[in-house]
DNA sequence: GTATGTTTCAAACAACCGTTTGATCGAATG
DNA sequence: CATTCGATCAAACGGTTGTTTGAAACATAC
């Protein structure tokens, strides 16, 4: 057959896991029947089995297929950030913007995951499921400790205990932000706020983390 | 039988929500079934259905029992801020410490749900269950609204539209924390921060938001 | 004591879950 | 052409899901 014409014809493996990195960020993990999986992708029902193994595996799948490219591209923004420093120390502020551009990047590029595999991951960082709790930390060791030890070197003041409930607190509103979860929303009937566009997002999310994490140090002995 | 010895004996609709509360919050609506639920409590299967019509309708039921006191709590806090500072507006502060004070209050009081129950709703708002997107707007609309319309009157220099995603960041942050989701733990193996204790949490956590609100305007030509 | 209304109970319901099976297809290899 | 091997398929597997049933147990009122 013209493999002109029909290339198209993506991998079955290929569009089963298009089709679960879709549901999942739709309906979660549980909520995502093996069934709606494979009808979705047009696929038969024992082909996750086949291709996969399992659920949980094709769970890990849609992480490992995407994980790769996103985290070096945010390691690789902070690489040329520090070069560029020199001595110094990157701004806490360029800092962020390392880590949200990398996944700014990832959210406009489709063949990377887009921003549904953004907001798959951030929803996934929040929900914590037990599948993951073992091979995403791998994948991630890497990634946070550099950017910890760039936060902290540009914030000597903050002692380390502080900083790491900063950045805990830090990601918590950049990860939800970029999962959808605009939160007013839940309250609000009419929230003013409801754009999901991640770049928009970022122009404000980055100063006001970026203001939480070089706040003055708190007090010790309260 | 004598009401004095057996008096302790608690009903069955509650033992329910008892044993609900703690589940929801351990393994998530989806993940909990009937029979887990049923047999914490030690009642028959058929007691949920009875008391409350449905799954779903016990989740519900699980909200409303706890949700007033702590929206009222909430409230009242503002309110007497605001009668304090008079003509002035409070500071932003003292708005978030008003909030974050009732969420502690309830979390050191067993009887109105204690910490299991400030856990449980900072996770339903962060994974937002269908369930649940229309009775919680509900409750809550009068305490969001003045929240925001405190802090809106504290940061007249921040345009609404801003301040209405740093409301939505901080508020991500706050209920990320007292879920107890520790988001550093997902991917740095040996946390130094690991502790669950709200108080402890609330310390670090109002500085940081607080410092986010009420950082400069971000400039709107970019 | 009898009748009334509420609560509890074991058992079963249909529907769905993730997974497995064994047959069948299709293309590449000898 | 025959064989082999990976991919696809309909069908069924055992198990669990939330919910319903009808009888038994209970308390209350007449």
């Amino acid at each position: 057959m013209s493999d002109l014409l029909e290339a198209r014809q993506v991998d079955t493996a290929t569009r089963i896991l298009d089709a679960a990195e879709v549901l999942f960020v739709e309906h979660g993990f549980e909520a995502t029947s093996m069934r709606m999986i494979t009808q979705r992708a047009e696929v038969n029902l024992a082909a996750v089995n086949y291709h996969f193994g399992s659920k949980d595996a094709l769970f890990q799948g849609v992480f490992t297929r995407r994980l790769t490219p996103l985290t070096r591209l945010a390691v690789q923004n902070l690489d040329k950030l520090e070069a560029e420093a020199g001595p110094n120390a990157p701004s806490v502020d360029a800092i962020m913007h390392a880590f949200v551009d990398a996944a700014l990047d990832i959210a406009h590029d489709p063949k990377r995951g887009g921003v549904i595999f953004v907001r798959l991951l951030s929803r996934t960082f929040v929900e914590s499921h037990p599948a993951l709790r073992e091979s995403l930390p791998r994948h991630y060791e890497e990634l946070v400790a550099r950017y910890a030890q760039a936060t902290a070197k540009a914030l000597p003041h903050i002692d380390s205990n502080e900083l790491q409930w900063r950045l805990s607190f830090a990601f918590s509103a950049i990860f939800n932000a970029f999962a959808g979860n605009n939160i007013l929303r839940l309250f609000v009937s009419d929230p003013v706020v409801n754009a999901r566009d991640p770049r928009l997002i970022a122009t404000y999310l980055v100063p006001f983390v970026v203001a939480g994490l070089i706040a003055p140090a708190t007090a010790k002995g309260a």
